[in-house]
DNA sequence: CTGTATCCTCTCGGATACTG
DNA sequence: CAGTATCCGAGAGGATACAG
């Protein structure tokens, strides 16, 4: 496993694409939803997001599948039967928003007070 | 310490908060000019990020300074001089990021191929 | 049930010029 | 040097209506 090198901006750029993954209002809600294996059909997944628009819906579904995140399976029956899971990546994702999570919780060492930009000025 | 519980809702809140603080074109790439304890001038940055504008770089610096990420510190000299660095909370970010960077990194487990969607159709 | 197709709004980011 | 102010275009996301 030859450990990659990185420069300070394709590190950035390396984070960027996992970021545009999860940009975009639905996606982590969906994420957090599918996690553990679990498989939805379309319409459990707008009930169980009710805010959400049928467009939106499908659009970061079909995001997420392309990024190979999400799987999508369909039944050919009448009606249709669309379920959606993640893949083996996509689950892999949990413990890397677990670490996210855990930084925001710690959060910033001055939470309370500072209204504004918390500058410190030398004199 | 005691555990916090999240709900699916309520976990996807929490990385949107910290996704929220990372997004912006210009953030990551300040992130990691700064990590390792770096200070940096404001035309340091300038410079180490030639495509940059002003309005974007001392904007994105600002967000990440109020979010508690980033340190500014104002030496009134004559010429002014500026200088920005990461606090505490700021630096642990970057194992988290190294999580996603590494997630990235394994890519999807069938990169090659698929120039559509990749829905399995179950007959 | 599972989507497409339009239209419309609103925010982000870039270009440019000016200031203490 | 280190910002602030203004204008502008592109794209994300929402509402609504329609289709296989």
């Amino acid at each position: 496993m030859a450990a990659k090198t990185y420069t300070r901006f394709t590190a950035a750029e390396g984070v960027e694409n996992a970021l545009k993954m999860l940009e975009g209002r639905w996606k982590l809600i969906i994420l957090f939803h599918l996690f553990g294996g679990r498989v939805m059909r379309f319409s459990e997944l707008e009930r169980a997001i009710p805010e959400v628009s049928q467009k939106m819906l499908i659009q970061q579904l079909r995001q997420m599948e392309t990024d190979g995140i999400v799987c999508r399976t369909v039944y050919p029956e009448v009606p249709p039967k669309v379920e959606y899971g993640l893949t083996e990546w996509g689950q892999a994702l949990c413990p890397a928003l677990d670490a996210l999570l855990t930084w925001a919780e710690e959060g910033p060492a001055i939470p309370a007070g500072a209204p504004d930009h918390s500058s410190r000025s030398i004199t």
